[in-house]
DNA sequence: TCCCATGGTCCAGTTTTTAGACCTTTGGCA
DNA sequence: TGCCAAAGGTCTAAAAACTGGACCATGGGA
């Protein structure tokens, strides 16, 4: 074939030709990160503060938790709100978008338990077949 | 620390305290990386040549494409069939494992073409607000 | 008085990702 | 006959991202 241009569409974008970046891209990059679903579970049953979800989460290190607060609320998911104390307390929560987006990461959630024995199996056959 | 159990049980694993990591933490390690859910997406259409993907993609590297389809293949999202030809062929192809997960990679799509618009204001406000 | 806890930031070192050269083999073209 | 292109990757060096831990300011408790 010889490169035709029909690339039959596909639902995320085939590419960013444009300037403007489709949404699915733009959405991927903020939640396709690693720890953005996670940070947004942990946020699922209610306000939290920093240090609370730095423990939850367990193996995000306090920059990374941070960037992606900041990153999440700057996309509207989530809300923070700093009460001037000593020591400072700091909550975050979801917002209506955060909340509405629970929806998307449930169906994701209960596929991956769903399929999680399925895809150690091909792990491990794949191992068996092909890496030793 | 007494490490108290009593953080109110959220639907991704609060942590890997266990060796045997959670199912969804070890599904996200996979289709929570950069490159993934576009490989997956990709291929939806149908079967895909590497080069294609690598055009249609577009901002992913060779070594990242070559990367994530091996990792895919070991987890049974896709097939890779290699025919014996010159210049060498091969064909990458979602299994049915892989097509099952289209699904929830479809809400995902569906939520982000839905809410980017209230994402790019709730960026522009932030920027607004407290960045300039 | 000293230390802890809070929510972050900063720094240095490590890991991951990138861009691009390179590999192998055969066909097409001059 | 000689040279380049194409395919699907791999390798390398440099860039970018991430990590762990120190550090900041402040007030309460030991």
């Amino acid at each position: 074939m010889t490169d035709s241009p029909k690339k039959s569409a596909s639902s995320l974008c085939e590419r960013q030709a444009l300037a403007q970046p489709c949404p699915i891209r733009d959405v991927l990059d903020r939640i396709g990160d690693q720890w953005s679903l996670l940070v947004l579970d942990a946020l699922a049953p209610g306000r939290r503060r920093f240090n609370e979800m730095l423990r939850e989460i367990g193996d995000v290190s306090r920059q990374m938790l941070s960037r992606t607060l900041k990153q999440l609320e700057q996309d509207g998911f989530i809300t923070r709100t700093a009460y001037p104390e000593v020591p400072p307390r700091v909550e975050y929560a979801l917002t209506d978008l955060g909340r509405s987006f629970q929806a998307p990461m449930g169906a994701l959630v209960a596929w991956a338990d769903e399929h999680h024995r399925a895809i150690v199996e091909a792990r491990q056959r794949y191992l068996a077949g092909a890496g030793g």
